[in-house]
DNA sequence: TGCCTGATTGCCT
DNA sequence: GGCAATCAGGCAA
């Protein structure tokens, strides 16, 4: 069952719970990809100044303030990309930064995208997963209930050709989310916002 | 294992 | 003109 919008107008941090144990895929001309997101980090309006939306809208970060449950993808460091899911009311910038997806399918795909073989560096990073993803600019803006971007509800993806990773049936439950400060920020670095499912190999590192 | 650095460019001050 | 929600590789311990 793919995610209804209803799913993120709830609170930005709600969400980026909510969203651990997903399943995020995306249809390209390659192929299918997909993977369970296992790591995120929520980025508010008001009080954080890591925040892109902090000080207001601009052409950057205007997709944030557009209705929730769309794609903002933004580009950073001259080289990559990073894939947000917008929350909050329009009017209100907020997301969520995904930052670590447990490959599911297309995962040759997602190798030979990335240049790697190994299963926990192809997505074990907000870079890297639009990489292995194979996301580009283009899906900044796009809904992500409908389209070739679409998130599903842990534990109700069809997996393909009845494939399941061990782990896909394993979606998130409140005891087994870790949270604590987000990775590679300056300002408000001291904030509790990152969360990621406990004890799993597939996140961009582990919490301290 | 872990710290440090270079790569590279669009956007904002 | 400087910075940025990153990554890979090099080098030291």
């Amino acid at each position: 069952m793919i995610l209804p919008l209803s799913f993120y107008k709830k609170d930005t941090v709600t969400v980026a719970r909510a969203l651990l144990g997903a399943f995020l895929v995306h249809d390209s001309p390659q192929g299918r990809t997909i993977g369970r997101i296992v790591e995120t980090e929520a980025y508010l309006y008001r009080g954080d100044p890591a925040c892109h939306a902090h000080r207001g809208k601009t052409k950057r970060n205007a997709v944030m303030f557009g209705p929730p449950g769309h794609a903002y993808i933004y580009f950073i460091y001259g080289m990559y990309h990073c894939f947000n899911v917008v929350t909050g009311p329009e009017g209100v910038g907020e997301a969520v930064l995904v930052r670590a997806l447990e490959p599911v399918a297309g995962i040759p795909l997602m190798a030979r995208r990335r240049g790697v073989t190994a299963l926990h560096n192809l997505c074990s990073g907000p870079g890297k997963l639009v990489l292995a993803m194979g996301m580009t600019k283009e899906l900044n803006g796009c809904p992500l209930f409908r389209g070739p971007l679409t998130i599903w509800k842990a534990h109700s993806f069809p997996a393909p050709r009845g494939q399941v990773t061990a782990e896909a049936g394993c979606p998130w439950r409140p005891g087994r989310i870790e949270s604590g400060p987000r990775i590679g920020i300056r300002k408000a670095a001291d904030l509790p916002l990152r969360f990621c499912l406990k004890d799993n190999p597939f996140v961009s590192r582990p919490p301290r």
